[in-house]
DNA sequence: CGAACAGTACGATGGTTGCCGAACTTAACG
DNA sequence: CGTTAAGTTCGGCAACCATCGTACTGTTCG
């Protein structure tokens, strides 16, 4: 399971994985649930996509430094990684969590 | 030339712009020297693509609501957005720019 | 006018990405 | 132990994207 050191953020990187709407749901939806495991959050976020593609998308999120994943007994718990984000890039997290009525289009 | 109004801008698009090595340190550059014509940018940026690469580029952050172009002479002059993108994505922006240390890979 | 310059538009190409279903793994439950 | 549940991995497919060269439009300058 990869999850790269907070060193290692790369910005990029970074926004590519936040641009996509099905990723920025997710994020949204675990800063509110504070943590959560893939199932759940999908069901909360409202993402109508295959178990596949779901966990496409949290690998994404997890290889760029977004989401830490840990396993608790048959799940998979998500949280944010906060600390780290906000220390490679001040207020980024927060530009992008923020506004809750902005346009997701 | 198409130019998204201030309402119309899409966080995932702009996101997915900026995610781009080469369009950021366009945008870096342009938050740099205020307003410049896109070539000089790009010598600026010290970026090495082709002329049809960069002209892509720009687009790109055009028709995201990211920079705006208007013609003086031969050039196309390029400006940040900033009040539009401040008032949609509060934050964002200066995020963005702000780390000058940070990794760009 | 003609050459050089600043960009854009077009078409092609190779790489990436989002999506899915099917097969697999590990854990919980009866 | 068999079943269900939670995710991951894999292969494939269609869409998108970064890149380039070439051709084009409009501008400046000699």
């Amino acid at each position: 399971m990869v999850h790269p050191s907070a060193e290692e953020l790369s910005l990029p990187r970074v926004l590519a994985a936040l641009a996509d709407p099905a990723r920025l749901a997710t994020v949204r939806t675990l800063a509110h649930v504070g943590e959560s495991a893939c199932g759940q959050i999908q069901h909360d976020a409202g993402l109508e996509v295959s178990k596949s593609t779901m966990s496409h998308h949290i690998r994404i999120l997890r290889e760029a430094g977004i989401v830490h994943s840990r396993v608790q007994g048959a799940r998979r718990i998500l949280t944010l990684r906060r600390e780290d984000l906000d220390a490679a890039f001040p207020g980024l997290l927060g530009a992008v969590l923020q506004e809750e009525l902005a346009q997701t289009r």
